[in-house]
DNA sequence: TATATTCAGACAAACGTTTGCATAATTTTT
DNA sequence: AAAAATTATGCAAACGTTTGTCTGAATATA
């Protein structure tokens, strides 16, 4: 039972023709006679013969397979993000490997180089949170290997990336809490270095201003996001001098832990005090108090722009191969946009 | 700026010795003299020598590589069970081609075709819930591609697998009700023909017997899981005859839309009626009503016990090659275990 | 009919690595 | 000193495919 796979050898062996002729029979090449081309195309069905693709790999020098690297599946952004990577990849023909650095420097290392040893063509990347040094990314250009980066995206000139602008989400998130008559409107935000942060900050700050309700900074705190820091931040917020009756949060996650806090506080929801939020996870219909409205990303459409743009690099740079050194960067950017929830809740 | 990777040969050269001896050198071969060995050794690390890894798939035949397939990544279940997958991969140097299937049977065959072709080692696969028909698993064998299946496994004979035995837990589930004095518990189960359908009632009616409660048929409906039909499935429960004063759902987001569908009859939630469930959601927590409990199924320790087990089949098969024609199939049980919740909700 | 043109196919190299076998160089044994 | 054993290295094939170049045959042109 030693079930060797067909080759175009031996097609070309029972055909007592030569291999070039049977390569070029199963590629259409006009050069072969009608005759053959039919009889090395039925003989390859009946053998049920599929190309070698390891060796093509090899001859080409492509795998026509991509890196992907992010940081957590489990964060119903990035299963979004990577559906839409994965069904852009299938249709133009490659492959996806995958990878998560669980926010993890070394991890985020390991993975580039197992990746980079795998020759994937090209390299999908979302930076883990913890990154800060960009050395391991800037070592890929002597490689060749493009390298498209998506929603958290390092602070390096001359890469290729795919955003979300926040600010006019946020904008959109303020204005549609103004339109409900908030006046004292809060933010609990994220960790202070972080882009996601100052981006929504920014837009903060615009809304306000443009509203005329000026910015006080002592609306604005910022958190490391955990559980803790989370309740903290919201009960100096909601125990402040100015006491805000709407609140807007870094991401569904922060609404939720500052919803419990709030409601320890023994402040009515909705009522006493609203939240707005980001992310817009799928669950949160099913939470207790979900947020009125959340700034979508569009994760999907992210990981989908990203790979097509990948894709797109990697056929020029096959086309033009190393002669015309092209240098435009792609700086792609969606805008975010406030979906408002319509909570028939019980 | 023609950056050509460094090859074997270059160091051939370069070195003025056979290529076979600088491969040799750089196996540690035995046969290889040390002096010449370190000289290999050395320049290769100087010219930042890597292994072209296309050659070397194609030369033994081998990717080490690991196709995955699963129904979809944003179900907890799975993102859990990818990580696991992933870790136990990168152990043992195998890389994880990733594909969903969205539960499209279609999908899963061409991801299948797309993971042949790229000549996978070895596949790890759940299964969608509508494949019924098995088919393009079974025409695998043919290619010697080993598979592993995990948690949603295909009725056939002869294929290794891992799953999550839901008897016990389910067990677990109804005496730990019992012991906090319900007596009527109903069950909210999946579509019918699934397994896993199966086995919680199984478990249901092991563990009523057990207690002396009997087993009631009109205490278990079963529904397609979606929002409507958990809807009717409550209320046809909570407005029969006997009235449950708990009730076993057949995961966390049935356990959700049932708890809507009980407060919209103006139930008590954890008064009237309380819930129990399959599957732990890390969100649950924030949710109004959490279940009590959950019967935890390990996807991580699932998708790395696959993995282990595929790469040991993919060593055995290099190991004995052809000759030994092995058969013994795994098939691995894990066992599933109700984790109480310590619900300190506001 | 002789010459140019087109067509159909074959030949062979190349991609980078591994590995069985042969062989040269060295050392050990008699 | 010759033979045997050991050690270190080289040669060449193989893996399956693509592709530039060459050749022979058929056809068209003069």
């Amino acid at each position: 039972m030693e079930n060797r796979l067909p080759t175009i050898k031996e097609i070309a062996k029972q055909l007592n023709i030569s291999v070039s002729t049977v390569s070029r029979a199963l590629h259409d090449h006009p050069n072969i006679g009608l005759r053959t081309k039919m009889r090395v195309q039925q003989l390859a069905k009946d053998l049920n013969y599929e190309p070698n693709q390891t060796a093509i790999f090899f001859q080409q020098g492509k795998t026509y397979t991509i890196g992907v690297i992010l940081p957590e599946l489990s964060e119903a952004f990035f299963s979004s993000a990577i559906s839409g990577i994965e069904d852009a990849a299938h249709k133009g023909n490659y492959t996806v490997l995958l990878g998560q650095s669980h926010d993890d420097v070394e991890k985020e290392k390991h993975l580039l180089d197992t990746f980079r040893k795998h020759r994937v063509d090209g390299l999908l990347v979302s930076i883990s949170k913890n990154t800060n040094n960009y050395e391991h990314f800037e070592a890929l250009q002597r490689y060749n290997i493009p390298v498209v980066f998506f929603d958290r995206i390092p602070k390096i000139p001359n890469i290729h990336y795919v955003a979300c602008n926040m600010i006019n989400g946020t904008v959109q998130a303020i204005n549609f809490l103004f339109k409900k008559a908030h006046r004292i409107i809060g933010m609990i935000n994220g960790p202070e270095k972080l882009p996601a942060t100052k981006e929504r900050l920014e837009g903060y700050i615009q809304a306000m201003t443009k509203s005329r309700l000026k910015y006080d900074p002592n609306l604005v705190v910022n958190c490391n996001l955990t559980k803790e820091d989370v309740a903290a931040a919201t009960e100096k917020l909601l125990s402040g001098k100015r006491k805000p009756t709407a609140i807007v949060t870094f991401n569904d996650y922060v609404a939720l832990d500052a919803v419990q806090q709030a409601r320890k506080m023994k402040l009515k929801i909705n009522k006493d005090v609203c939240f707005v939020s980001y992310a817009n996870l799928p669950i949160s219909n099913y939470t207790a108090f979900p947020p009125l409205a959340s700034v979508e990303q569009f994760p999907y459409q992210q990981g989908q722009k990203a790979t097509e743009t990948l894709i797109e690099l990697l056929q020029k740079k096959t086309d033009e191969s190393a002669e015309n050194n092209n240098v435009t960067y792609y700086k792609i950017i969606l805008e975010s946009q406030l979906i408002v929830h319509d909570n028939k809740q019980v």
